[in-house]
DNA sequence: TCCCCCTGTCAATAAAATGTCAAGAAACGC
DNA sequence: GCGTTTCTTGACATTTTATTGACAGGGGGA
């Protein structure tokens, strides 16, 4: 299925222009030149992403933005032919995932469009410290670089993390990460045991997970 | 019960956008342009994280950001136009609990007050003289630095701040650490003796916990 | 003042918690 | 079903905390 791109450009020659490329890159685009019949038809089908150009006719390309922003989470890329900074504030103020300023390359948007897809694709991410949490993919990286936790080792890390400069007990530990209640002390402490190792921590001199005598665990951010 | 934030932003647009943005995320947003009748809001009803942008007309943000803090202790992100990094200090010293640099995307604020809740949702805190105590964390600060209390001193120290300007007997600090009831004074005196260490007491001249001859401690605020 | 008892703290010991190895059990993928 | 990975747990070393006796010093009443 190709991600359905939503383009907004009051210019025709431009938007035949970069509709055109866009599809040769496998996107479908749906193009407009005013934004009222847009919005109404962002309102009738999901769209991946919104392309939007700023000098619009009729109605300020902020206020288009904001009401694409307040009415549904889709991405938005804005693009402007005023490329002075001023603008460029604006626009991320108002939730723009990316700017562009004109005149650009269409190949320089393809790029942007497929980065901000894969930001969105991955799912929000939890960012705590050197370490960045896809809760939907239940993937954890570290530092850019991705870690391979096991199921519960996931599970308590995500819960640390959540919790972190928070002290947890093994207790509340076994619960977040689903386990048997009758779960042993040593159980946990060999998972955290092992997270430690993977991610390159110390029990000792703790850079990221702090033992907390008598308690439970902290993680440290 | 959605989280009550009071949002302080004088560029009307930008409140807008933001106050839907943050209700898209089950916030509860009540909006003021100017702080004054902000911190009446404030004082009549309880909010549970204020976001204060710096650039305010007829009062400097600063003041009101202090204001805010003395006058309740929720917490407070700042936002300010100036991303320059000598507010970035002012702010944290005024008791920011973040700091938000303009231009920023709406997501980041939320991701913020996410934050800060979690921080400050870690149960209700127990203040006593200089010392901050998180029960069901059990755990303890003095001026806003960590101590590293010891479960039974954990225990001990809480039941002396609970008791603060009242005489507690030795016995009774036993049943308050659940010891042993068997446990000899001399136990109880050294845990007090390392306590004392700890928060950089002496027991000439206590400036927390001090002995009451024949009777036991008394903790004075 | 003298003496007895209380308190402060050192140091030794006992007790408890934690870190990790290694073995076995359970779950998973093919 | 078979090999692999993950999970669990006992064992043991290590670390940290808790307890207590010993001794010094001070308080308070006779």
């Amino acid at each position: 299925m190709n991600k359905q791109v939503l383009l907004i450009e009051d210019d025709r020659p431009m938007q035949q222009l970069i509709a055109d490329y866009l599809a040769g890159y496998g996107f479908d685009v749906t193009a407009f030149e005013e934004p009222k019949p847009a919005l109404e038809a962002l309102n009738a089908a999901p769209f991946d992403i919104v392309v939007l150009d700023l000098m619009l006719p009729g109605m300020d390309g902020f206020d288009v933005a904001r009401q694409i922003k307040t009415s549904s989470n889709v991405p938005v890329i804005i693009s402007s032919a005023r490329g002075d900074i001023g603008n460029k504030i604006h626009g991320y103020e108002l939730g723009a995932d990316d700017y562009l300023a004109k005149p650009y390359e269409p190949r320089e948007l393809v790029l942007r469009i497929e980065a901000v897809l894969r930001r969105y694709d991955r799912g929000p991410t939890l960012q705590v410290s050197d370490f960045t949490v896809d809760e939907q993919n239940r993937s954890v990286s570290m530092e850019g670089y991705p870690l391979e936790l096991t199921p519960v080792e996931f599970d308590i890390f995500l819960y640390l993390l959540k919790h972190r400069d928070g002290n947890v007990s093994r207790e509340q530990i076994v619960h977040a990460a689903a386990l048997d209640p009758e779960t042993k002390a040593r159980t946990v402490d060999m998972h955290i045991s092992n997270i430690r190792l993977k991610i390159g921590d110390n029990a000792k001199e703790p850079r990221y997970i702090k033992s907390v005598w008598g308690i439970g665990y902290r993680f440290i951010g």
